[in-house]
DNA sequence: TGTAAAATTTAGTTATGCCTAAATTGTTTT
DNA sequence: AAAACAATTTAGGCATAACTAAATTTTACA
């Protein structure tokens, strides 16, 4: 069995790779809050596992079996969120923390129940797309609100789900996936978003609408 | 925050100290499948954390401290026997093991949360008591079956839960907490007994009926 | 293209929690 | 009371996974 350090560090190195290809040490190293020679150490205990691919000073990307795995995790970590949101009624900025835990720890028994008990789900309480029991992850086409304009209407598709700040500031707005909004105005020079969430307006920064990806885009 | 090893020295204490007072190096070394050189050295820990008492050569017993934790992980480990049991339907032979990972890992918030939903249980699948949020056991006054004699009826009160297949065993006889059975027999010369349960006949050894503890005792 | 800055790796240290083997302490037997 | 036996502790080691500090490699710019 794989160290729960292991399995954070696969997890990362998916996540990062989605979005760069290659993942060099220190990008992989400040994500995980480590220090880049602890990193080194971890990379190369990976690397003699055959779960990740490596060459000194040339960053590292996954194998079949070390995507597997991370896949793994990561349908661990949503399943998770959707199961402590649905099922025991946890707060949307609370499950995170909680999965976080819990994913390290559970059986392939207790994922097949919760899956079943939640209908064999697609997303979590974030909107993000929860891997399959073959980590076939669903396709989203979903773009940051950043890109709106003016007079767009669109909907919540994904937030960020790390910083459970964010996200009790998003449910102040009631700003949850599936959630609809209209974009009264874009201020210029960079700045905020004043949108309306049904009937009721709400001025989003632009720091907070990089984390909010958004579907569904009608111009009126 | 306090490892999962220590954790699972003092929750092992704690059952020890049960039956016996003060524990020596030795039985807890060997209830928790280490060696004794290694159990002196959590041991010294755990004393300079002021979590036990101990005199080199005179065993160990829990502080007040030390007790108010082992009973919070045996109270996680309960709680989450029953809520897996009920919530996911999870088969009372798989629960144990499940529980003790999860024991060590899961939030105050998701205990309350398990807690309100099973309706503030006193008992988990196996008929172990489940100690309240300020560590107090409701009492119970089961009898071993061993003691039992021919023509005597009573109720199962609690049987241990560590042994899954110990477990299926009885399960396959319909024996859980609460139900009632009847002693047709006890062969002498410690011998097995023969039990009626429920209009079915049943063989049970000895060795299985002292994991057995029954209740509500009435000659017929 | 050479050199300074940035990124990465190596080397050595720390802490946890287990192990074995050897030394010590306690108990029992004769 | 001394010898034999059992239980326990000490001493030294290993694996994991982090750290700091120093050395090395890459990159970027002048």
């Amino acid at each position: 069995m794989l160290s729960q350090a292991a399995e954070d560090y696969l997890k990362s190195i998916y996540k990062l790779q989605e979005k760069g290809g290659k993942v060099s040490t220190g990008v992989l190293a400040e994500f995980l809050n480590v220090k880049p020679a602890s990193a080194t150490g971890m990379i190369k205990k990976l690397k003699s596992m055959k779960l990740i691919e490596y060459e000194r000073y040339q960053g590292v990307t996954l194998t079949k079996a070390g995507k597997a795995i991370a896949l793994e995790v990561i349908r661990h970590h949503r399943l998770l969120e959707l199961y402590l949101f649905k099922a025991l009624g946890m707060p949307w900025d609370g499950v995170h923390d909680e999965a976080e835990k819990l994913e390290h720890v559970i059986s392939e028994e207790m994922e097949a129940r919760m899956d079943a008990y939640l209908g064999y789900p697609t997303s979590d309480p974030h909107g993000s797309p929860i891997p399959d029991k073959n980590g076939v992850i669903p396709k989203t086409k979903s773009i940051p609100m950043t890109s709106l304009q003016d007079g767009q209407s669109c909907v919540v598709a994904e937030v960020n789900d790390s910083d459970s700040a964010l996200l009790r500031h998003l449910g102040s707005f009631n700003l949850y996936p599936g959630t609809r909004f209209r974009v009264i105005e874009v201020a210029p020079f960079e700045g905020p978003f004043t949108i309306d969430v049904a009937g009721q307006q709400a001025v989003i920064g632009r720091e907070v609408a990089k984390h909010i990806f958004v579907d569904d885009i009608h111009d009126t």
